[in-house]
DNA sequence: GAACTCTGCCTAATGAGATTAGACATTGAT
DNA sequence: ATCAATGTCTAATCTCATTAGGCAGAGTTC
């Protein structure tokens, strides 16, 4: 009778992007997960760690994927364009999955999870030493960038932002800060 | 036996406040406020409309304070010096208090809720008509800025900025959002 | 001052979820 | 054919939120 099916944690972590695509964070629950899988909750611990485990699994999974996007973002540019690339590419990514996003910013303490997130960090990183500022100047460039976009990102899908054109308001955001950049950059890429 | 106290709407917020502050937005629970207030959770239900209930009235309530304290942060000063007041007015504020801070953008969708937020906007516009833009840089400079200062003060009050000194990071922040303000100004203030 | 009503708290009960324990069936290897 | 491993199931417990209905204290009215 029971088809002995054989779940894999793989299985249970399609599930749970499901879920959390379609319900956000919040709506993630081992009873929705179980459900989506045809599964009793129960049934899900021999592949995760409790709701509290799975919803690391996909933290981690989820900051590994946006970690990967934006590095494939500046591929083959540089100066203003990669930054504008990554902008763009950090965006798309973040309002194609709210759910997701919000994810890799709870709890971003966990070390496995920052791991995962190193990627980012490190593209930003590449992108701005063709600016040539001193460490610290980039240090400061970087989170202001960073900030700014997950500023915008997060205000964009809270739906914060009011009535107007999102996309020109975020180029003037990018705009404004490469002004800036040039500004204090050593060399002009 | 009964004392036959008397709970308040405002008791309850205030209970619910001192929940939040402490254990942040998941750790608001009808149990935990009513704890505090040495009463069985049902009683809540007499002057909040459940736990959905409290969290919409704590979240306008912190809205309301802090559109207020921005709106203060901004008297009798102008131009840059205005701008730089608000901003730190705004990250004291969010770093102060992160679980009201994270409240106040969770569901911000809730008219109330909107209506109490008005006071931020109306400041930041305020004090960006100095620079005497169009319209619709204006509009988008104000985006920015606020993205800014929200990306910022979220991600300092989760720890994802990393190591170094946040508050000159944030001063290099808003002093290039002003580098860019000046650029695209008609007047200088 | 006694009865009345209102308000606000209480207890009891229900229901959703998470989680643990332990039984049972299917699979693959010996 | 038997055995161990694996994975799912049912049953039970626990925490909360929420609803229903009862009871007591406070002020009001006669």
């Amino acid at each position: 009778m029971a088809r002995k099916r054989g779940l894999d944690h793989d299985d249970v972590m399609r599930a749970g992007f499901s879920v959390l695509d379609r319900e956000g964070v919040d709506g993630v629950s081992l009873k929705a997960v179980a459900d989506l899988l045809e599964v009793q909750p129960p049934s899900l611990y021999s592949h995760v760690a409790g709701l509290g485990g799975l919803l690391d699994d996909l933290a981690i999974a989820a900051t590994a994927d946006f970690g990967n996007t934006l590095r494939d973002s500046a591929i083959g540019v540089a100066g203003d364009d990669a930054v504008r690339a990554f902008a763009a590419a950090y965006r798309r990514w973040a309002l194609a999955h709210p759910g997701r996003y919000d994810l890799t910013l709870r709890t971003v303490a966990r070390p496995e999870r920052r791991s995962a997130g190193i990627g980012a960090v490190e593209t930003m990183d590449a992108i701005l030493a063709h600016y040539g500022l001193t460490d610290r100047d980039a240090r400061r460039a970087g989170r202001a960038l960073r900030a700014s976009l997950h500023g915008f990102a997060t205000l964009q899908s809270a739906d914060a932002l009011g009535r107007g054109d999102h996309d020109a308001s975020f180029d003037a955001l990018v705009d404004l800060f490469l002004d800036g950049l040039r500004q204090r950059a050593t060399v002009q890429p």
